[in-house]
DNA sequence: GACAATTAAATCGTGCGCGATATAATTTGC
DNA sequence: GCAAATTATATCGCGCACGATTTAATTGTC
């Protein structure tokens, strides 16, 4: 047993409420989504598309911090699903641009409830909620 | 081409930057784990065994909002890496207390460094985290 | 005290996350 | 113009997360 340091205690802690708000978060949208046979992170990612369609891998990544060893098997299911497809760009032959199909862009409509209906489900204050936003923000800033 | 909703809009999400952060986090402490063979995740059930000794695994999901499909083969891991025992409780067999070795202990001393290292590592504001931090966990205690 | 209901862990399957590395296309330097 | 450096994806391996289910122990009810 050693002396204990008080930034070691786990309620001290930044990083641990942000961890498991995180997921909790995400577990309030994982029953909406299934309904889509979506994830999280695919949901994430579709968001990044319905507002900015054609997008080269690289450039999604770089919204969604995400990268390729994540985002290339993440974008095959997607395309398994008839969601988006995968496109060689002719200039530079490196490149993958992604492309929504009609599938990808109806389920724009089909979530469009979601946010909201998460909104309502938690009542969580919209004040607190956008001080939060903020904070987090500037944390990701920082950091990236 | 739908009509865009404002809450579809990535920007204008909380849960995005929640789950951006939560990740950014994570890869700050992971080069620092690493160097004593820990995850992150197994570096936070470290912290509440540091605080909690003897824990079950129940208890342990309790406080680190982890379940069983989680947490067993993780503490298995980190009984492997010798950091700790799983022991069955006496009075009732379904339990399984978990105990730190010597080991285990032995981190708590050598990890001592890492909060107040990621602290001046990142120099962000201290009065931003306290405020991050009331409202994330005014958030979890809603989502629990 | 037997048997149904409950509880604690474990197991299974799938999809992230991400460090490390590989492959292939493009750009740069000379 | 061609070899070296850079860049964009892809691949690999491992460890979470977590819904769903299973197994085994305990508790409750009569």
């Amino acid at each position: 047993m050693s002396p204990t340091n008080d930034h070691q205690i786990l309620e001290n802690q930044l990083c641990f409420p942000l961890y498991a708000a995180s997921r909790l978060v995400t577990r309030l949208y994982q029953p909406l989504l299934e309904q889509y046979n979506l994830t999280y992170t695919q949901y994430i990612v579709l968001m990044i598309l319905w507002q900015d369609d054609g997008l080269s891998v690289k450039q999604i990544g770089e919204k969604s911090l995400l990268n390729s060893n994540t985002l290339t098997p993440l974008l095959k299911r997607m395309q398994q699903a008839q969601l988006l497809e995968r496109i060689k760009n002719k200039s530079d032959e490196r490149q993958v641009d992604i492309k929504l199909t009609p599938k990808g862009w109806q389920l724009k409509q089909d979530l469009a409830c979601i946010p909201q209906q998460l909104i309502n489900q938690t009542d969580y204050d919209t004040e607190k909620g956008k001080q939060l936003k903020t904070l987090l923000e500037q944390l990701i800033a920082q950091l990236k």
